[in-house]
DNA sequence: GATTGGATCGCCT
DNA sequence: GGCGATCCAATCG
């Protein structure tokens, strides 16, 4: 009955929040082809109006719906026409944010990982949000689910120190840049950039 | 209606 | 270090 998952409330903070408070927890995903989980070592928080990298700092559209519904569901969109980005809505229902996943320490499903990659090297699977998303199979289908469901969860992994927690600024934006919101686990070997 | 740039990755030099 | 892949939506006109 209870799989340990991590329950409604741990979602439902601030996005900086949600995004230390993933560090360490492992994402778990239930698919067709079986399952497959990795130990989340890296994060960035977008907290939405106020936070221009955000996709919710301007208004809702058909794309960033998702972050402007309730907290703990996946918001997964596409990138450069090529990749899926996979992220974990958070905050109250009024503020459209989330905590996009950077980087898995792979766990279960290695060999599933390796095909679905066409890569054998560990710290090539899951070492970016593009390679966790093709690792994990994330794709537009997932969008909307909510964490809490069977095939899609959060669980207790390892446990962090606060001390162990790296505060860098994020990977990829040209605004809002030199906000601290992305976290990363030091000396982690998975981590997409040290 | 057309253009442009993006929360990326892998292959090329 | 540079660039191509290739979709979506914001910005221009």
């Amino acid at each position: 009955m209870d799989k340990g998952n991590m329950p409604q409330e741990f979602y439902c903070s601030p996005a900086d929040v949600v995004a230390r408070r993933l560090l360490g927890k492992e994402l778990v995903h239930h698919s067709a082809q079986g399952v497959t989980s990795g130990i989340i070592v890296e994060t960035e928080a977008y907290m939405g109006p106020g936070d221009d990298a955000s996709h919710s700092a301007k208004s809702k559209t058909r794309r960033n719906a998702t972050m402007f519904g309730s907290a703990g569901r996946a918001y997964v969109y596409l990138i450069y026409g090529i990749h899926y980005c996979f992220n974990v809505t958070t905050d109250c229902d009024e503020v459209p944010s989330a905590v996009l996943i950077r980087a898995l320490q792979p766990k279960l499903g290695l060999d599933l990982m390796r095909q679905r990659r066409r890569k054998d090297n560990l710290t090539q699977l899951c070492s970016g949000p593009g390679k966790l998303a093709q690792a994990m199979a994330f794709s537009m289908d997932l969008d909307g689910c909510s964490m809490l469901s069977d095939q899609l969860f959060a669980r207790p992994g390892i446990a962090v120190n606060e001390r162990e927690i790296v505060i860098t600024t994020r990977v990829g934006i040209s605004k809002a840049i030199a906000l601290p919101l992305r976290f990363y686990l030091s000396g982690n070997a998975h981590v997409s950039v040290k």
